[in-house]
DNA sequence: GAGACGGCCGAGAGCGCTCTCGCCCTCGCG
DNA sequence: CGCGAGGGCGAGAGCGCTCTCGGCCGTCTC
């Protein structure tokens, strides 16, 4: 098995096909202006030696690789503690293969890191970027944007260095945390507290926004920091029943946090949603459909953020490449927010 | 900014310090055999250049590409479910970057991307591949020894077709079992259940196997299969207390299995661990620690099988490379099986 | 029927790197 | 002071592919 099997090149497939590398390249590479019965010959050729290109020789030349990179800045376990991130992955895999691209994943722990998938991007391993970094003062993406390297953002990304043409996928945070207050509005709550996620992450802000938006004189003690887990989730919603006993709804930054959050609730003998009715945001299945009870929440298309963005990154990098400069489809927005639904269980 | 800076290459580096090609590549690759000075003058070119070795030239000659494909096998969306998945990935991760390799995700969604997958790593693209594959009848890991790559699996792979030296890592599931099921044991518990996973997976076997092992005698209504998620625990739990009202305790093949197992058994008024203890597996801390009461359970270090993984496929790699062929380090074992621990909350 | 045109195919020149060879220069030793 | 050995460096040959260019031939036009 150790064997090294020594690979067949082109020219071997020339040879057996009675041809050129030339015409075997053409036919490899889509047969354009290759004669049917010669294009038969050649495929067959490669068939029967069992020919795959050589990406590498093949990169050497057209400065393509087809592969494309994912950048996950991750100073915190969070964001494999929920399924969110793998869900991206997953959608971002499937359109990537779906158009022969390879996935190349750079996961950073710490500072050091940074310097290495800066200088990873700009030494122009991969056709291009999907960047997931959450925090507001992370340097990644603007590292990133100096490599020169077409990138897509997962979430919208901090304003902190003014990049104005940023590309970005987005759900619609603010907008789903309003369908979350009006409703809890709308079943007539009263003193609706909000816990946030962390404020240096867009998403959280975003969301804690969309809660003002819809209750612009919300008394400020019925808003508390958090960070997106239930153990947060837990702190938060002690802190607000100890400032307002009186709060009758919630609406929590993600489905994590509601959970932690009923569970204080239960612990305190109120009753959900009778006394204090609860809403997250995420409709992370396992999590909210097996809280107690289940967890009314923000549905956001999680799986579809990861394909469109890898949908645009594609887009664009074959612009540049085949770049037929249509301005009529040239339309790429800088940002894409996709929307979210209200999904409606028990718990509000 | 979407001028395309056109890269430095040695040629330019070797020009400007003054040298021949060579002597730059003997620099930038360890700097053997070139006198100090000189070393020193190369240096202060490449970084004055900005200059980034081309790795598609590299891999061209050295046929290495410094790259491992992650082949994740997953029919189902389970893996995703839970943070094993991610967890393992981040293990792998650290030691890939920890010696320059780049990690290639492979995600497979279906039979018809077995075949993309094997073409792939046939075609060298990569140097070896980490496969989880967590189905028996999973024909992946055929397929890839065929391909005649370098390969370790994660997880016992199955015997299928008699695949005698597969390299894997796989955690004491069995051993791990027995801990579990002694501790039950040895608080007293006579009627003790067993919730196992889906047994086509050598985890869910492996750790059946551990509780036959303590308890070979066990009443076969007290086992029941399930499927590793929190959903099927509840179903499975509400079929043991059909079964066998009088049961006082649960053996849950995972957390997710125990947490719903947990929810039934309060729902049925059931105290834990007074009238039934319940022991889970894996030791996931957003699930054990979160349920009500903590899940006592069996850790098993899923960061740490990650980076064993890693670790066992760059050492055979480079040993088929530089190949010393050290006979006395050369006892790779063909399979490595990590430790488990049991870690007492309240559950049990 | 001749010239022009266009479509197919082959020849050959690299892409940027590594690595083997062999030259030269230096040092050690007789 | 002469000779041999050895280490440092440069020249050059590819790695396997793509792509331009030019030659050939068939077809269309007048």
């Amino acid at each position: 098995m150790t064997e090294t099997a020594p690979r067949p090149t082109l020219e071997a497939v020339a040879a057996l096909a009675g041809v050129s590398r030339a015409t075997v390249s053409r036919v490899v590479n889509g047969g354009d202006g290759v004669r049917q019965p010669l294009a038969e010959r050649v495929r067959q050729a490669v068939e029967e030696l069992g020919y795959v290109p050589n990406q590498a020789a093949r990169s050497l030349v057209t400065r393509r690789h087809d592969a494309v990179a994912v950048v996950v800045a991750e100073p915190e376990t969070r964001v494999f503690a929920d399924p969110f991130f793998a869900l991206q992955l997953r959608g971002i895999s499937k359109e990537l293969t779906a158009h022969d691209n390879q996935l190349v994943l750079l996961l950073t722990e710490g500072r050091e890191d940074h310097a290495r998938v800066a200088r990873y991007l700009a030494g122009g391993h991969v056709d291009g970027a999907l960047v997931f970094s959450l925090h507001l003062d992370d340097p990644l993406p603007g590292l990133i944007r100096h490599a020169g390297v077409p990138t897509v953002f997962g979430g919208r990304p901090g304003w902190s260095d003014g990049q104005d043409g940023a590309v970005y996928v987005d759900s619609d945070n603010r907008g789903g945390a309003r369908q979350a207050v009006r409703h809890l509005v709308g079943l007539g709550r009263t003193r609706i507290a909000h816990i946030s996620g962390a404020l240096d992450q867009t998403s959280a802000a975003d969301r804690l926004d969309g809660f003002r938006d819809i209750l612009p004189g919300a008394d400020p003690r019925l808003v508390v920091e958090s960070d997106f887990t239930p153990g947060g989730g837990e702190r938060a919603m002690r802190e607000l029943l100890d400032r307002c006993p009186d709060l009758d709804a919630v609406f929590a930054a993600n489905d994590l946090t509601a959970s932690g959050a009923l569970r204080v609730l239960r612990e305190r003998g109120l009753r959900v949603p009778d006394d204090v009715a609860v809403v997250g945001f995420d409709d992370m299945l396992p999590v909210a459909e097996q809280t107690d009870p289940p967890l009314t929440t923000v549905r956001q298309d999680i799986e579809g953020m990861g394909r469109l963005m890898a949908r645009l990154l594609l887009r664009d990098l074959d612009r540049r490449n085949g770049g037929r400069t249509a301005p009529d489809d040239g339309d790429t927005p800088s940002g894409v927010v996709l929307p979210t639904t209200l999904v409606r269980r028990a718990s509000a």
